[in-house]
DNA sequence: TTTTGTTATGCAAGTTTTTGCATAATAGGC
DNA sequence: GCCTATTATGCAAAAACTTGCATAACAAAA
């Protein structure tokens, strides 16, 4: 739906390779929009059939050879055209809520589990994002203003996990008053 | 990834046809999954196909004739399978932060059109979940217990849209400071 | 009475994404 | 010397999802 325009973003800023794009997709961009490598380089291999980009191979002695992709002017008109149309509002499809969801078929044990796991994960999203955030702030005023944007998804990604976290003890809570004590009281 | 499974939960509580089940996908379920009609009828076919469904049709007469889906003893056996196998951590693709990550590229009025379109169809999801949750607390504790799994993931859309406005409210204020005054002040 | 909305199902074509496989060179740790 | 990780690219097949079209009956509003 938008991984061609997540890359015309990404390659407007700085022109790079399928590797590189894979890249930052796993840091900056990456908390929002995923893209395994292999998509990303059947998007690129579109887009410049589309003639909204250009390359130039570049071999390489000590690494493989690499192919710098960039925005040509049409892929900048696309780019642009795309700012301004408006976006369909996120539809959410998420796996956790749907088993959650039927919990009542399983064991509370079994989503405590899952639930664990979980939380694991997101805080240490968390985590990271907050230490980005550090990083920011620590940056000289001109360079903070040029990411003005950016640390905007930032902040939704850190308000985001902080909720998922809340959400996420309330969960545990009521799975603990289901169970009324799994080791036997007293003794 | 997992309509498959939601099909089966839903059919699981009770058994319906596909048009109720693109229903229920409106009202519960469908916060955090959603689906198509047209996929909703073409995963039945082939949940049929595969054994975890069977259907009977039911002839109408002053509606359309429907099929009506219920589990197989397979069916379940998979259902309870899946609940019992982790679920890999949701990734998010949200076009409209993608939009704001190149905000830089286009007008500070543009982002903030797409950004009230986008506030009011979440305050509008907020209202309609804390009305639901409302409904839910005026339930006999009976019945507030067999629906105790499906509200926490009500919960979950509560604390997660509450979230996302006080995003909103924050890249609102972002926002007014890009553009000093778009009408001049004094006179 | 015409139009709009709801109930009810589905095919076909296309797009998007995932999964599995494949290759190949180098760097660093054990 | 071997194993693992990183850099670098891509095809092929399958699964998941979207978009467009199609049909058909009835009910209610305009």
């Amino acid at each position: 739906m938008s991984l061609k325009h997540a890359i015309l973003i990404l390659l407007e800023s700085e022109p790079g390779s399928g590797y590189d794009l894979f890249k930052r997709f796993k840091d900056g961009l990456g908390y929002f929009w995923n893209a395994k490598h292999q998509q990303v380089y059947l998007e690129l291999k579109k887009l410049s059939e589309a003639g909204w980009l250009a390359f130039e191979a570049q071999t390489q002695d000590t690494r493989p050879d690499k192919k710098n992709y960039r925005l040509t002017p049409a892929g900048h008109a696309e780019l642009l055209r795309w700012l301004g149309e408006p976006v369909q509002p996120n539809t959410i499809n998420d796996a956790l809520l749907v088993k959650l969801y039927a919990g009542a078929h399983t064991s509370p044990d079994n989503l405590r589990e899952e639930m664990q796991r979980h939380i694991a994960v997101h805080r240490k999203t968390l985590d990271s994002l907050l230490s980005i955030e550090r990083d920011y702030h620590g940056l000289p005023a001109e360079q903070r203003n040029a990411l003005r944007m950016p640390y905007l998804t930032l902040r939704r990604g850190i308000l985001g996990e902080q909720s998922w976290l809340q959400w996420a003890e309330e969960v545990e809570h009521a799975l603990q008053d289901t169970t009324p004590a799994s080791t036997p009281p007293g003794k």
